[in-house]
RNA sequence: CGGGGUGUGGCCCAGUUGGUAAGGCGUCUGGUUUGGGACCAGAAGAUCGUGGGUUCGAGUCCCGCCACCCCGACCA
């Protein structure tokens, strides 16, 4: 391809509010090019790197044994309802009518239509296992588009489904699946770490997140030198066992924070720490109010407290449920002489004399100290970790890494297919729902992850194996006749040859184009110069060493191949 | 959905107390150049986010709306 026939913006134009250093770089290496909050267009550079990454999705999912199928991006929204997860999908949805009034959801996952599309083919369990894929456009009205191409509001999946007769070749699938995972990204040159993950809104028993490490990821990592390894969401604590300090207020003495609600404000303002207070949040749990206790540098973790009431129906109370089981507005919530129970995080039994609210308007107390002025209806570990928190094994420290998600796979079980009905007879002639495990990888994020971890000063140093091209032929003086007929003669070989191979055929002088060269990342650059071609030679320069060879002009093709 | 910010050629932006828009980058043309982001000359390109209001006159003042960015909330 020659770089003048192509759309390859003025590199030398750098877009404001480009954040992740892979934005920055896809916008001014000519990747993508954005049309609005998280909607973006892949140029030709851009989109020859998905197609790369979509050829090595596809060798994979074809030695796991999956086979390519193509479903719609408009579901028709009755179908999404049957499953229940219609209501739960909320603003995230893109949702619309015809002018027939039939509903349509953009598909922003497919696990309904496609348990409706194996349902309506399957019969026996001599029709499982199967396990089907595709890559396909997904729409999710992002709240908060963020890091260019790492979270947009329309981005390219590869989305695989598997259906069993049990739970064993489900176990069978998710581990062909699992390692299909491993040498996918391996092969596009990125490092990442397996982690244990929460199942969400998606359901089921288990689910694994693969993660890339990178300072601008969105999910947080909480690993020990112990060896334990979970996604934030989900990771536990070892019990510090801590014990309550003697208190130095003998009780708790009433003060007033006029306007003062959040943690934050108190704190600034009469110079307490955080930790030092008590954050009480009123939760609705089973639809009785409790109070939960954290510190305040601290957030609570919905699941964790969920397991620790022992309810499923778990929300935050709004502003009237406050005022009912507190007697105070939203801000002033607190233990003392509360009438409903508490739950208490670990952290809490470690501190005397807290600042917490009194539950009265405008008014907080000090010299809170548990045991003495309020007592616990159970204590556990039911916020989120933090850097330097005790692992579960009791023994090392916790530490939280930023992380890019760029795979995910479930076990799901039979939520879909009970719901959405995909149903076999088994040996015995029992009709049972397929066991189902589903599987993600962001495509483009695998994008976004290769520049954030191949990268230098000059631009990205893309591994050869998603480069948009292996090779860039560079005239250093293009309107040198010699110059000029020696990098045609070469690029004809080249593209006879079947190699990728973008032509620098812009009349530019040397030091713009050896700098596009470099940001635009393509791993071997081939410098045709007066200089060399005097002694029948190129350049062979690596992108990702930065070393240089000189190279006979006819032996060029087969010393790249 | 809350809090903050910004909207002026493709990009970055200036614009005084109201008098219809400046500069830089990029683009195009011609010329001089050409081994790590050249120089000279010329040209094209803006209904100043949008709707209303005040005024003889609005980029500028007032009100509404919209978009985008940041921080939260939310998130297979």
């Amino acid at each position: 391809m020659r770089w003048t026939q192509t759309l390859i913006p003025s590199l030398r134009n750098i877009p404001k509010d480009a954040e992740a250093i892979s934005h920055q770089l896809a916008l001014r290496a000519g990747l993508i090019r954005q049309l609005s909050s998280g909607v973006y267009s892949y140029l030709p550079l851009g989109f020859r790197v998905l197609l790369k990454i979509v050829g090595i999705i596809r060798e994979e999912m074809n030695r796991a044994g999956a086979s390519e199928v193509l479903m719609p991006a408009l579901h028709p929204a009755e179908i999404w309802k049957k499953s229940g997860r219609y209501e739960t999908l909320g603003d995230d949805k893109i949702a619309f009518k015809n002018r027939a009034g039939h509903e349509f959801v953009l598909g922003p996952t497919h696990e309904e239509i496609v348990t409706e599309l194996v349902g309506t083919n399957i019969k026996s369990f001599r029709d499982l296992p199967l396990n089907l894929y595709q890559i396909q456009t997904k729409f999710r009205d992002e709240a908060r588009p963020r890091f260019g191409v790492i979270r947009t509001k329309e981005f390219i999946m590869k989305d695989a489904y598997s259906f069993d007769v049990d739970e064993k070749g489900l176990d069978v699938n998710y581990q062909k699946m699992s390692e299909a995972y491993h040498r996918i990204f391996t092969r596009c040159g990125l490092k990442f770490q397996v982690v244990n993950a929460d199942t969400g809104m998606m359901g089921g028993r288990m689910s694994q997140e693969f993660m890339v490490i990178c300072p601008y990821g969105e999910d947080r990592v909480a690993s020990s030198e112990g060896g334990y390894l979970a996604s934030r969401d989900i990771a536990t604590r070892g019990n510090p066992h801590l014990k309550t300090p003697e208190p130095k207020i003998s009780s708790p003495e009433i003060f007033d924070t006029p306007n003062l609600r959040t943690i934050e404000e108190i704190s600034h303002r009469y110079k307490v720490q955080a930790s030092h207070m008590i954050k009480t949040l009123i939760y609705m749990a089973d639809g009785k109010p409790v109070a939960v206790l954290v510190t305040g540098d601290s957030e609570v973790n919905e699941s964790k407290l969920r397991k620790l009431i022992g309810v499923k129906d778990l929300r935050q109370a709004d502003g009237h449920e406050i005022l009912e089981a507190t007697g105070a507005p939203v801000g002033f919530a607190g233990p003392v002489c509360l009438k409903i129970p508490v739950y208490v995080d670990w952290d809490i039994v470690g501190i005397a004399d807290a600042v917490t609210g009194a539950n009265q308007k405008d008014k907080h107390f000090k010299g809170v100290t548990i045991g003495r002025d309020f007592t616990a209806t159970a204590t556990g570990d039911i916020r989120f970790v933090k850097d330097g928190d005790l692992a579960p094994d009791g023994k090392s420290k916790l530490a939280l890494t930023t992380s890019m998600e760029i795979g995910h796979i479930f076990k799901l079980g039979t939520r879909y297919s009970e719901s959405i009905g995909a149903h076999f007879l088994d040996e015995k002639g029992e009709r049972k729902p397929a066991i189902m495990g589903c599987y993600g990888i962001g495509v483009n994020r695998i994008l976004a992850a290769a520049i954030e971890q191949h990268h230098d000063l000059k631009g990205i140093k893309w591994p050869e194996a998603i480069a948009p091209f292996a090779v860039e032929i560079i005239t250093v003086n293009h309107s040198d006749d010699k110059v000029r007929a020696a990098a045609e003669k070469i690029y004809e070989d080249f593209t006879k040859a079947g190699k990728d191979v973008l032509f620098d055929d812009r009349d530019e002088r040397a030091g713009v184009k050896f700098n596009d060269a470099d940001l635009v990342g393509i791993p071997t650059q081939l410098v045709i110069g007066e200089r060399s071609l005097k002694e029948g030679k190129a350049e062979v320069k690596s992108r990702q060493t930065g070393e240089t060879t000189l190279v006979d002009l006819h032996a060029l093709v087969s010393s790249l191949s």
